[in-house]
DNA sequence: CTGAAAGCGCTTACAG
DNA sequence: CTGAAAGCGCTTACAG
């Protein structure tokens, strides 16, 4: 009935120090911190003296007092597509809201613009920021192998890399931030079929381009469950946007009409405020179902107003958070904690967080 | 076309220290000290010299400095109900995944059970713990006015206390970590509303206890979507089943052969591991729609093999983690970073994390 | 290859 | 009410 104490223990507050280490090996504070941050320089008698003291005392290293006393500060940078996306704006704004709250951690961190889908831009602003010699970047990225050689630049210099939303080339990053893409369309796949209830259907898809790894992954991933799952529904060829809410609005608009049987809308990508739009001035009495990607305010709006069903984000406030972490985590070259996958998060408009995200509309028109 | 840099800097690294801010009020870096600290016997002139230096100067405090020459360690506790529930496992184990990492933090956790459901449990557990003055508890709370006092005593002490999952009455905790449960309720309904695309439908809700919180919440959330929005489908009685899996195999056999027009079942709390056997043996030719609460081992495997649709969880890693960083906050007296709502998140056989929880079957039998 | 000493930015007695 | 000094657990020159 009491409260018992189990296992999860480990005693803090009389953790032993490298003093006692030293004192135990039989060796100079110097010579112990040599060895424990490999140094070099060092007898082979000593360093095994230092070793057994350590995993005699349990030794675990302060890194609080190691980065003080080296005035460690963490310099991050993002590097994120430029351009009025309402999806960046909200991650931009949520490193804004955050940056207050991370001096104080000694971290500080930069947001950089690059150019969206860009290999050539993207490689040079990687080139223009090996200068600032960051302790760690988190870049929205692409496959292309021409960025390799800036990358390798950056991490000859000890800068710690990861990718974001949109992954890297493996060899070059630390980690990867974001979610699954295919897991993304086939989650939306799946709904979709479940919301036709074994009815026949017919889908019109939306792509803003498919050489975006993201989107392409989206489309097949749902097609691939519909297929798999749902004879019932038809596909129609999917229409390519560039991601532009005006093109969207036209599309949607005209498939609609030439399209009367069209029992539902997936939109891989983004240009949402053009689908809201053309939804809101459509006339068919028989509405249908829709699916989008990212909770923005308008998709939030939409999702409340009846004309989204469903909105698959990926969490940008969490994917920041978690970038923050594992960059101090490979700047301090401790282990990455550990954490669950990254899923895509499904949103009805039950399930809304209740304060609207911070979708900063710096940008006149807003084309997500 | 290269990187620009943006707004969200702060330089980091030349921060002014308090010898600054002593230097620049001409007094002392003990007064100095007396003030930033709030520890008195300073006279009002000297106050207010150091405070304008402070602002002069942008005086940002180092906490990792002030506890490493305080030997401040992070003492936590999570209380959490014992027994052999697979929800509470999987808190347990991702707890003690994370203990080893969190000692080069200086943070360690006990966690301590309670009897569940039990106000003269919970208060005695809370009343036991308070010698062992730790810094910073998570109870998974009650909403009685009985434990207002072990909480006090508690408060008054100088713990921090949060509550987790279940709120604790809001005067004596500081935070509340845990999803809404309306609207948790109010997603299944919403999702199974969707399911039956307009046709007839008739749901069986099974319930732990309405006295939990949650599930009373849950439960009302559910009613109200489908009233609201799904006039075609009927809602049964719930049933209580004491989240006893054997209950619930029972009470779901029972009711799928007595109701023969049950299209769905919506369990509101646990003991799914009774449904899923019940579902396994269910010969009805017609399959139906299932959503239930929280991912652990049985479920998830149950969404794989298509018995269940639906889970709705409540990330309990992200709860956890999310504990942990309030607390910390608090026990620094720093402001809490700014997070986002915690949202109920729903998992279809497409989104699944690619590692099972880590449910540890250290319990013969797993009840949820 | 090894060690003594100062310093990182704070807190905590201790003396006035 | 005020200040000088030692110490927290490390790193970084600097001297041997």
């Amino acid at each position: 009935m009491n409260a018992s104490n189990t296992s999860a223990t480990r005693e803090t507050g009389k953790n032993p120090t490298l003093s006692d280490v030293a004192r135990v090996a039989g060796v100079s504070y110097a010579t112990a911190d040599r060895v424990i941050n490999d140094r070099g320089n060092v007898a082979e008698k000593s360093v095994r003296k230092v070793h057994d003291a350590m995993s005699e005392l349990g030794y675990i290293r302060n890194v609080a007092a190691a980065n003080l006393s080296r005035q460690r500060t963490y310099r991050l940078a993002f590097l994120l597509p430029k351009g009025r996306n309402a999806f960046f704006s909200r991650v931009r704004a949520h490193l804004d809201s955050l940056v207050e709250h991370l001096v104080v951690d000694q971290i500080s961190v930069d947001v950089s613009e690059i150019d969206a889908f860009d290999v050539e831009g993207l490689k040079h602003s990687l080139l223009s920021i090996v200068d600032a010699s960051y302790d760690g970047i988190a870049v929205v990225g692409l496959q292309s192998e021409e960025i390799a050689e800036p990358l390798r630049k950056l991490q000859e210099q000890g800068t710690s890399i990861i990718g974001l939303v949109s992954d890297l080339p493996v060899d070059h990053r630390a980690a990867y931030v974001g979610i699954n893409n295919v897991a993304a369309g086939r989650t939306a796949g799946r709904l979709l079929g479940l919301s036709h209830a074994g009815r026949k259907g017919c889908v019109q898809m939306i792509v803003g381009s498919l050489d975006a790894r993201d989107h392409a992954d989206r489309l097949s991933g749902f097609r691939e469950v519909i297929s798999e799952d749902y004879p019932n529904i038809e596909l129609l060829d999917p229409i390519m946007t560039r991601d532009d809410a005006e093109k969207v609005a036209a599309v949607v608009k005209e498939a609609l009409v030439a399209e009367p049987k069209v029992s539902a809308v997936y939109n891989v990508g983004a240009g949402n405020s053009g689908l809201v739009a053309a939804l809101e001035q459509c006339t068919r009495p028989k509405r249908f179902f829709c699916i989008v990607h990212e909770l923005v305010a308008h998709t939030h709006k939409a999702l409340l107003n009846k004309h989204i069903d469903l909105v698959i984000d990926q969490r940008p406030d969490v994917e920041i958070n978690r970038s923050i972490t594992i960059l101090k985590a490979l700047i301090d070259g401790r282990e990455i904690p550990p954490m669950q996958d990254l899923v895509p998060t499904i949103y009805v408009r039950d399930n809304l967080p209740s304060h609207i995200p911070d979708t900063t509309l710096r940008h006149t028109q807003d084309h997500d």
